[in-house]
DNA sequence: CCGTATCCATTCCGATACTG
DNA sequence: CAGTATCGGAATGGATACGG
């Protein structure tokens, strides 16, 4: 008579995005993933989960098509986990929430990690990772909203 | 022995970001937030969530600075939540989650909510919500990588 | 209408032991 | 190294009753 509810026929897209990777480990899991992590170990090193929780989370991952599993690159009779398409697509998302950390979680001038462009090294601080129209002027709030789905019940 | 490890000290923003918002129902609650949602009670009919978790959670969210709660701005002795500052600068985590949302959690002709603008109701898909440079130029997941903080035990 | 308090089931998570 | 199995404790979530 308890337990989660499913999101996923939710009108919503925030919504049925929650449900997916709106879990403590999965957003996490897909930024190690971003930054070169393939393998089972290394990311619970990296991560310093229960490695039960991990191969749950992995295999979930797996199943949304958000990581994909493949037989192995080097020798190793084992598996590596990839981003797909998909996967890939949580950039943005990644680096939202990157950006809002870096612009409150963190005292000014504590230390934290940044990212850079591979090429020139150069830094993007919270100013270059705003989201913005075609023409580089950033979104507001103040200027959007939200248009719900007509014929559904409210809840 | 057990329980969740808090991320608060890491030294990236987005596994403190996760350790705030990474649960099922704070971006959510941010979400409604956004639509214009102030009181309990619109909020618990809108989520479907059960009474005290909402009440945690808007406990949680103002305390960590995200919502504010006023006393009331129409006649009700009640209490009303609203976005801080700090709340507010989550607006491209949600859109970005609504992006992706839109991308690959639905068929192809599915309806789901979508974002337009308030004053011309121009309707803004996934093309437009995209992750850009000031001069417009989308950013890429292969063009960027994440520098750690150097005086770091990796943990 | 707005919350708080209590109860119970489910889920989550960490530690550890175990198998290949 | 890469997982699986199991256990216990903590957190989560839903229902409901209660008081302001």
């Amino acid at each position: 008579m308890a337990g989660r509810k499913s999101k996923r026929d939710e009108p919503c897209p925030v919504a049925r995005g929650v449900d997916l990777v709106g879990e403590r480990w999965a957003l996490l899991i897909v930024r190690d993933a971003f930054d070169g992590v393939r393998r089972f170990g290394d990311f619970q090193r990296s991560l310093g989960v229960a490695r039960n929780i991990l191969a749950d989370r992995l295999r979930l991952l797996v199943e949304d098509g958000i990581l994909a599993c493949q037989p192995a690159s080097d020798g190793s009779a084992y598996q590596e986990y990839v981003l797909t398409a998909k996967g890939q697509d949580l950039f943005p998302l990644i680096v939202a929430l990157r950006r809002w950390g870096e612009l409150h979680l963190f005292a000014p001038g504590e230390a934290h990690s940044v990212l850079v462009r591979r090429d020139s090294g150069e830094t993007l601080g919270a100013r270059e990772l705003a989201l913005r129209t075609a023409d580089g002027r950033e979104l507001s709030a103040a200027e959007l909203q939200v248009r719900k789905v007509p014929g559904r019940a409210p809840r």
